[in-house]
DNA sequence: AAGCGGATCGTCT
DNA sequence: GACGATCCGCTTG
């Protein structure tokens, strides 16, 4: 049932030497795929928001390199994985060259394989449960920052990777961030228009 | 249907 | 010592 992984076309580092906001439009209707040990899991990317590293008061990177978010500082293409509300985590992807610190955040998947797994991760079962919103996601594949953190999402052997399959994403809406409270105008999230599995957010 | 608050802890001031 | 790039359940209308 579940589709087989094919190595080697996980997305190239190049992909995400690009700025935030323009990484985002190209990542969304692409795979995030994780090979695991079992079931694999994988969804299609439908919502994500640009963070602009030091230069974005809403970044974590805003107040300049930390022990937390020193995956942001580095190469692109690598997993910033961070914990918040003590108890949630989410994903990142880091963005341009060494030295900048943007990155784009993952919000929301369409599950498309390894369901029950993600169920089981979730204790739900229904789909649109599963992975709309940015903990869900993380807790639907597993991610946490022990795990993940700092993993290269561009390496053929990585357990985490993102993979294009050749589908095309339709019309693109582009708002503002959810749950921030500095740059709140700022038109930085996007979203494949009319998908489902977009995330519900409540103000 | 929508709004509110509790859970829970790593990280930085 | 305060505060989150959140989620869920309980309350109220």
């Amino acid at each position: 049932m579940a589709r087989a992984l094919a190595p080697g076309t996980a997305l190239a580092r190049d992909f995400f030497l690009d700025a935030p906001d323009l990484v985002a439009r190209k990542m969304l209707g692409k795979l995030l795929v994780r090979a695991g040990s079992g079931e694999a899991r994988v969804g299609r990317i439908v919502e994500l928001e640009a963070y602009f590293g030091e230069a974005d008061a809403a970044a974590h990177a805003f107040a300049g390199k930390t022990k937390r978010n020193a995956v942001l500082f580095g190469p692109p293409g690598h997993a910033y994985v961070y914990f918040v509300y003590g108890m949630h985590y989410c994903l990142n992807v880091s963005c341009e060259r060494e030295g900048r610190a943007g990155c784009v955040l993952f919000r929301a998947l369409e599950p498309l394989d390894g369901l029950e797994a993600m169920a089981r991760a979730r204790g739900v079962a229904t789909p649109l449960a599963l992975t709309s919103g940015p903990g869900r996601l993380c807790q639907a594949f597993g991610i946490t920052r022990a795990a993940d953190n700092g993993t290269d999402l561009t390496a053929p052997e990585s357990d985490l990777q993102i993979q294009d399959d050749g589908f095309k994403a339709g019309e693109i809406l582009v708002t503002p961030r959810i749950g921030i409270s500095k740059e709140a105008n700022r038109p930085a999230r996007f979203v494949l228009a009319g998908n489902p599995f977009v995330s519900k957010y409540k103000g």
